[in-house]
RNA sequence: GGUCCCGUAGCUCAACUGGAUAGAGCACCUGCCUUCUAAGCAGGAUGUUGCAGGUUCGAGUCCUGCCGGGAUCGCCA
């Protein structure tokens, strides 16, 4: 549990006999008051702002309130020491012994260490990847995949009940490219010399095995065949071959949906019908003139008559069109049928992770949530920047012409899955990203990823040599043991630091999952290593401080007590982001 | 021109949804390295948070206007 919430409701207490006391109103709004850990840890364990929030409707000073507070709080018995300082912040300390006895909770959960009740009882869709299936993922949907799966394990974390989401779009124009570039490699497959690929076709060569399937499956049966019904056994091919391209892209990255949906389904259905109907009757459909862009006028532009969404209704720019002029469905149309349907399978909270080009679509997929589900789902949109390749400090150049794109499977290849997904997690979603080849697999304090998986091999390295170390042969160093040991020896700053951050670890959780920020966690990950690395080379120059101390049993149960705990937030934290912890490092 | 994102130490980036003296790593300076794993360590210096206003006890964070960079701009997905 989230131990912070526990001194929320200690404040909170010491808040409510201000009020019966007549100190402070009864009807009072708590809501801003804000209880933490104070960033200098000078200023104590726990902080709040209690008084500063109050004062005004209190109609009080400040730093008068905090007294009262402050007063408040020490009665309660919880703290050693309680400090106003500053403009009003009302500081507390709790006794060494409170953290240390903490630790118990951590070994006790293990690598569940972290879980929050926060999402208990609410359901969330997590769309993310959607590539379209005409071939191979390449580096620039990396990110959001990663990025998707991460934040789905957060929120998993967070006991929300998570849906993991790839909406396929097999339905647009560019299906039809596909389906004759397959048709030109079932071609080549009958023996015909195709020759060059044509301008405008994909010229990959993984649709050559999707030209021998259908070969071998039809033989040249397809050649005579109504161009209608050729066409959709071809597609069909295709795109089944796409997915299970993409679907293993994914497995490479440890990445696997619940549940594909299919946009072709829902023309076929007739579910974008019936939802823009919906839209219709609440009269936020009509047929319009759009204004052309300002300042920027297309050289083809000419004012033509529309079937628009009213999206300004909803705090869109301009109304958006819902039809092409050939009379088909735009691509805004079948997705808000889409995520219409997200709503009536039950989901309330919806995500969408897509690429930074898409940032302009945003607005009006908001827009279009709120009026199909009523209000009913929010929507939050998670944009991806685009990520810039590196090799020995040089960008990466790419060009789908020239064949040089970089797919997924090759920087997986390269690095390994789990610096990939560290390091596509190790910034912010909306900040562009390097990713340096040289960088990430580098052995050093450089590298992110080493250092916090080394953090790690150092803990099971201690935890191996305990056991193996003839002066402790025969002492128990399970879990349930090391959750009895007398933790009053862990006195040093160090020691007390490491134990303290580890704790903040449930709180980190909760507020990254409340901002749907995995990048919170690898953060949070380096810090926490880079807190049991010092404690670590403190022990160089202060031997008393060494993990294991031959000649003193207890202290070494402790210390072993606190890098089994370390180990087990590092295991959990690292889950949530989908990377392997590695416990030997040779 | 409209919209969205970004602008923080010389460089790459954080900053717990408004908190206290804005923090890490790299690079730089000084001193250390035959170990529970030096794949280094300890310490030091480094800022007008793009600019100008505003909101309030308090702003890197929120609002307005500029400057600069990126993405996008009726029928591609």
């Amino acid at each position: 549990m989230n131990i912070f919430s526990h001194f929320e409701e200690i404040v909170s207490d010491a808040l409510s006999s201000l009020q019966s006391a007549g100190t402070l109103s009864a009807d009072l709004d708590l809501a801003r008051v804000a209880v933490e850990p104070p960033r200098d840890p000078s200023h104590g364990d726990i902080a709040t702002n209690a008084a500063m929030v109050l004062a005004k409707p209190a109609g009080m000073k400040p730093r008068d309130l905090a007294t009262h507070v402050s007063a408040a709080l020490e009665a309660s018995g919880h703290f050693t020491k309680v400090d106003v300082a500053g403009p009003g912040f009302i500081n507390m300390t709790v006794r060494d012994s409170f953290w240390q006895t903490r630790l118990a909770d951590v070994l006790a959960a293990r690598t569940a260490y972290g879980v929050s009740e926060m999402g208990k009882g609410q359901n969330v869709n997590v769309e993310y990847v959607s590539a379209n299936p005409t071939g191979p993922m390449h580096v620039g949907h990396t990110r959001g995949a990663v990025f998707g799966d991460a934040l789905a394990n957060l929120l998993e974390k967070a006991s929300f009940d998570v849906c993991r989401e790839y909406y396929i779009n097999d339905a647009g124009g560019q299906i039809g490219v596909l389906a004759d570039s397959a048709f030109l490699r079932y071609r080549e497959a009958l023996g015909e010399d195709i020759g060059e690929i044509p301008e405008g076709l994909y010229p990959g060569d993984y649709l050559v095995p999707v030209g021998r399937a259908l070969a071998a499956d039809h033989g040249d049966k397809l050649l005579t065949m109504a161009k209608a019904e050729r066409n959709e056994i071809v597609r069909a091919a295709a795109v089944e071959a796409m997915m299970d391209l993409i679907r293993g892209d994914l497995d490479a990255l440890g990445i696997e949906h619940e549940v594909f949906f299919s946009e072709r389904e829902l023309h076929q259905s007739g579910k974008i019908d019936t939802t823009l109907k919906q839209l219709d009757n609440k009269d936020l459909i009509y047929v319009g003139v759009l204004e052309p862009p300002k300042g920027k006028t297309p050289d083809d532009w000419e004012p033509k008559p529309q079937t628009l969404f009213r999206s300004t209704n909803f705090g869109d720019d301009v109304d958006r069109a819902l039809k092409k002029s050939d009379g088909s469905w735009t691509y805004f149309a079948p997705d808000i049928a889409y995520h219409l349907d997200k709503y009536q399978r039950g989901y309330t909270h919806l995500i969408d992770v897509w690429g930074a080009d898409h940032g302009g679509y945003v607005k009006r997929m908001k827009s279009a949530v709120e009026a199909v589900t009523e209000g009913g789902a929010d929507l939050d949109v998670k944009i991806c920047q685009l990520v810039r390749l590196m090799r020995n400090g040089e960008p990466i150049k790419m060009s789908k012409r020239a064949g040089t794109f970089v797919t997924l499977r090759d920087v997986v290849e390269e690095v390994g899955r789990d610096a990939v997904r560290f390091m596509m997690l190790y910034r912010k979603n909306d900040a562009p990203l390097d990713f340096d080849f040289a960088k990430v697999t580098e052995q050093s304090k450089d590298n992110p990823v080493f250092y916090v998986q080394y953090a790690n091999a150092r803990i099971h390295s201690v935890l191996r040599n305990a056991a193996a170390d003839d002066g402790l042969s025969g002492v128990d160093i399970t879990d349930s043991a090391l959750a009895t040991a007398d933790l009053g020896s862990l006195s040093d700053e160090a020691e007390l630091g490491l134990i303290k951050h580890m704790l903040q670890y449930p709180r980190m959780i909760e507020a990254a999952a409340e901002a749907h920020e995995p990048h919170r966690v690898a953060f949070y990950l380096f810090e926490l290593a880079s807190s049991f690395h010092a404690l670590w080379n403190k022990g160089k120059d202060h031997p008393e401080l060494r993990f294991i101390v031959p000649e003193q049993r207890d202290v070494t149960l402790a210390r072993l007590a606190l890098i089994r705990a370390t180990g087990y937030v590092i295991a959990s934290g690292l889950g949530v982001l989908g990377v392997e912890p590695i416990e030997e490092m040779r």
